[in-house]
DNA sequence: AACGAAGTCAACCGCTAATTT
DNA sequence: GAAATTAGCGGTTGACTTCGT
């Protein structure tokens, strides 16, 4: 279907970490041309990068309102439930936290929170099925995932939900940053009983 | 001080979904 | 409707740093 790699030439394709000056050039022509068609991006703004490199770049480090590292508890605390509901979703996960990027999200999980999930984590019920990861099938049935997934999904097509809980509505708060992580903080005080038990 | 192991994180890869032609 | 292109996602890799001996 889609092809292995967008650019046609690899030749002189510049890899690895970034640069001072191709930041600049990135974030200069994004302010003024705007951030889409990345193919395009990368050979207007003079990059020897791929545009999906560019994307990433772009959306992980030069995106305004970027926040890095110092991940506070509170944000730590979110990420862990949000993950037993969601699962490995991480752009989800990310979405929920404002200024926050999937893939900072993701290697966060991966170098502290599954350590720390695996340290803490009761030994597995005996009457429980047994399941070895820290996915969140073993917290929440497949249909309620499911669920969650179809309510999703069907809210994009439709562009209205039905009576089933739509994630995207229930946690979109673009525009209040600190009333949102008490207030989910809440909701999950409440919602614990009912789910992560 | 030197060296290997372990940890961290930016970037890449492969794939699918969505959009455009 | 089909094909081509673009966007986006999650998993993985590898360079670099920190830690322990």
């Amino acid at each position: 279907m889609a092809p292995k790699n967008e650019e046609p030439t690899k030749k002189f394709v510049n890899r690895g970490a970034w640069t001072a000056e191709e930041d600049q050039r990135l974030a200069q022509y994004i302010e003024i041309h705007g951030a889409k068609k990345w193919k395009l991006v990368a050979a207007k703004a003079g990059l020897n990068r791929c545009g999906k490199s560019c994307r990433l770049r772009w959306l992980n480090y030069l995106r305004p309102n970027i926040k890095r590292g110092n991940i506070s508890d509170q944000e730590e605390d979110l990420i862990l439930r949000l993950h037993k509901l969601l699962g490995n979703r991480w752009s989800l996960i990310a979405g929920r936290l404002p200024g926050r990027t999937d893939n900072e999200i993701k290697n966060y999980w991966n170098s502290h929170l599954s350590k720390k999930i695996n340290q803490t984590k009761p030994k597995p019920q005996p009457s429980e099925s047994s399941t070895t990861t820290d996915e969140p099938k073993s917290e929440k049935s497949w249909e309620e995932i499911d669920q969650l997934e179809v309510s999703e999904k069907s809210n994009k097509e439709v562009g209205e939900s039905d009576t089933s809980f739509n994630v995207d509505d229930f946690f979109d708060f673009s525009s209040e940053e600190s009333f949102t992580l008490e207030w989910m903080n809440k909701f999950f005080e409440l919602d614990e009983g009912l789910y992560f038990q």
